[in-house]
DNA sequence: TATGAATGAGCGTTCATTCAT
DNA sequence: TATGAATGAACGCTCATTCAT
C-alpha cells in the first residue's frame, strides 16, 4: 500500500502521543508509589497499550527512568542558571538545594544517578550523565567569577564540589553518620575543598 | 539437665564449623567464577548442607557478600596497616592500591559496597561499613604522621581521601573518563585536597 | 493498528496449546506418579516451557490439580450419564462406581476433593465444586424416575446419597471400619436413606 | 549412678511439668492465633525448652492438635451428656451445638477432624477418633430413648445423625450452600433421617 | 509500531521433624 | 529427657525483556 506523506504524519502523530502517555502514566505512577516502586505492567496498563510498545519506544525500563529523573534535575538546574550567581558558599548550597532534593529523594535514584553518572559508551551519553555534567559546568562558572582557591584549575574545583556533594549524600544514607544533617556537612566540605587555606591554620 | 559450659561449647563448635564451610566454600567459588557469579545453590552443595541451613545462618545472599568483601577488604587494611606509615601521596596511594583493587574488582563489588557503606539502622553496622570506618581512621593516623594542610582536621582530610578514591572508582567505571587512569585521577585530586595550597598559586 | 478477530484468535491459539501441552503432561505425569507425586518442575520441563508460564496460566498447583481431578470426576460422570437409569440401588452404586473409585483412589484427591468441595468465594467455584453439584443433579434425576421415598423432596435425597458416599468413604481410610467394604457400608446407608420405610419395621 | 525411687519421681514430676507447660502454652497460642496458626516454634519458645523437647512429648505436631482439640470436643460431650436427654430433634441440635460450634470453629480444624476420624491403626485410635465414638454412641442412648424410625438400627441412625452434622458443616465451608444455616440444613437432613416416615407424603 | 504470551534463572521460604551430643 | 542445629524438597515469586505474529 502506498503511503502517503499525510499518512506517514499521522502514524508520527499517534506514535509521539503514545510516547507522551507513557511518560505521563509514568510520572503519576512516581508521585504515587516512587521511583522504586515504578512497574513497566503499570506504566503499559495506565497507557492502554501492550507490554511490547513499550519497549519499542524506551530501550529498557533504565531508559525511562534516565529520561523521568534526567528532566527533574535538569528543572532543578534550569531554576540555579535562572537566578543570579551565588556569591558564597551557603549561597551555593542554597542554589544546589532542589537538585540536591531531587538526588536524594530515594536511595534508589541516588543509586542509579551514580550508576549512570557515566555511560556504557561515549555515544551514548545519557540525560543523567548530561545533568551531571551541567551541575560541574556551572559550578565552574560560578567558581570563575568568585573568589575561591587559585592552585586549582576552576574545573577540578567543580569536579570536587560534585564528589563532596554526592559523599554527604552517601554519608546520609549511612545511619553512622545520621547526626550531621545533609547541608552541615556539605558545608563543612566545600569550605574546607574551595576556600583558599588561611595562612594562620 | 544441668548443661554445663563443654556442651554449650560443644553445640556452638558445630554451629562454627558449618558456617566456616559454607563461607569457605564460597570463597573459593569466588575465586572461579566472581562475585556477581555466586550461587547459593552452589554454596550449599559444595558445602553439603540443605538450603534450609544456608538461610539459617545469613539473612540472605547479600549478608553472605558482605561478610566475604567485608573480609576481603578488611585483609587489605590489615597489609596497609602492618607495613610503614607512607610518607608521600604516591606511597599512599600504593599502600591503598590492595584495598582500591579490591573494591573495584568488579562493578557488582563496587555498587554492593556503596549500598552497604551506610546501614538501615545503628544496630546493623555490617562489615563493609565497618571496613569503610577503619579506612578513614587509618589516612587519619597516616595525616596525623605527615605534613599535611593543617587547617582543617585529619579527620577531615581523611573523610575526604576516601571520598575521592570512591568518586575517582566511579568515574573509572564510566566510559566519559576512561582515558585517565584511576590512580592518575587519585593523585590529582588528592594533591588538591591534602597539601598545603602552594602561596603561589 | 486495528486488531482483527483472526489476530486474537491466533494469540488466544497459542495460549490455549501451552495450556493442553501444560494439562496433558500433567495428566500423564499423574498416570505414572498419583497426583501426590505430582511436581510443578516436572510439568514445565515436560511441557518445554518456563516455570514462570506455568504460573501464569494456573495460580498455583492445586489450581492444575482441580482441574485435572475435576475433569476425571467429570468424565465419570459422563459415562453414568450416558448409560441408562439405574433401576435399584446396587444398580445406582454399580453406575457411580467409577466417580467413586477416582474420588477414593488416593488419600490425596480424596482431601483435595473435600476441601475444594466448596469454594471461598461464589465466584471461585471450581471444578470439583462443580461436579459435586452435577453429581447430586444427576442422582435427583434417577431419584425422580425410580420409586424411591416420597415423604422428602428428590434433591434432599440426592443430597443425603452424596453424603453418605462421602461418609463412606471417608471411614474406608479409617483402620476401625476397614472390615466393611465400601460398597456394602453404602448399600446399607443408602437402603436405610432412600427406601420408604417397611410399614412393618 | 544409682537412681532411687525418690530421683526417678522427681524426674516424673518435671516431666509432667514440662509437658503440662507445652499443653498450656499451646492452648493460650490457640486463643490468639486459631488452631491453624500455631507454630511448633513459638509452643516451645513459650515453654522455655528445646525443639526436641516438643518431640519427646508429642509424637508429632498433629498429635498435640489431637490432644487439645480432643479435649475441646470431650468437655463439650460431657456438657451434653450431663444435660437431660433431649425428646426431639431441635433439642438434640441444642445440645450438641457445643460440640458442633467447636468443630466447625475452624476449617483447619474441621479437615484435621475428618482426616482423624478415623485412626491409621486400630491401636491408635486417638483422642478425636474416640470423641467421634462417644457421639454415635451417646445419640444412638438418646435414639433408644425417644421414638424414631424403628426399621434400621439405633446405631445405623446414630451413624447417619453424624454422617449429616458433618456433611452439614462441609456445606457451610461452600460458598454454594452459605445460604442455608448449619442449623436449619441439620434439622432438615435429621428429620428426614430420624423420624418414621409420614404415611401421607 | 503494536501485541502479549512466554521467558528465565535463581532466590527465599516453609516448618515439622531428626539426630548427634 | 533435653538440646537446637540441621534437614529437605519443592513451591511460588519476581518482573524486565524478548519475539513471533
Amino acid at each position: 500500500m502506498v503511503q502517503t506523506r499525510s499518512m506517514a504524519k499521522a502514524v508520527q502523530k499517534r506514535t509521539l502521543q503514545t510516547r507522551a502517555r507513557l511518560l505521563s502514566v509514568a510520572r503519576d505512577l512516581v508521585k504515587t508509589s516512587g521511583y522504586e516502586g515504578l512497574r513497566v505492567e503499570e506504566v503499559v496498563l495506565g497507557a492502554g497499550v501492550a507490554k511490547g510498545t513499550f519497549f519499542a519506544h524506551f530501550r529498557d525500563k533504565d531508559a525511562l527512568m534516565e529520561i523521568l529523573i534526567g528532566a527533574e534535575l535538569d528543572s532543578s538546574l534550569d531554576q540555579a542558571e535562572a537566578g543570579p550567581v551565588p556569591v558564597s558558599i551557603p549561597d551555593m548550597i542554597s542554589v544546589m538545594r532542589p537538585y540536591h532534593l531531587c538526588m536524594k529523594q530515594e536511595r534508589y535514584v541516588f543509586d542509579l544517578i551514580l550508576r549512570y553518572s557515566g555511560a556504557a559508551a561515549i555515544a551514548e551519553i545519557g540525560p543523567i550523565a548530561n545533568t551531571l555534567g551541567r551541575y560541574v559546568y556551572l559550578v565552574e562558572e560560578w567558581v570563575k567569577a568568585g573568589s575561591y582557591r587559585t592552585d586549582i584549575s576552576p574545573e577540578l574545583i567543580a569536579e570536587g564540589v560534585q564528589g563532596f556533594a554526592i559523599q554527604s549524600m552517601s554519608l546520609q544514607f549511612c545511619a553512622l553518620h545520621a547526626s550531621t544533617t545533609f547541608e552541615d556537612r556539605l558545608k563543612v566540605y566545600w569550605d574546607a575543598w574551595m576556600l583558599p587555606q588561611s595562612p594562620s591554620n
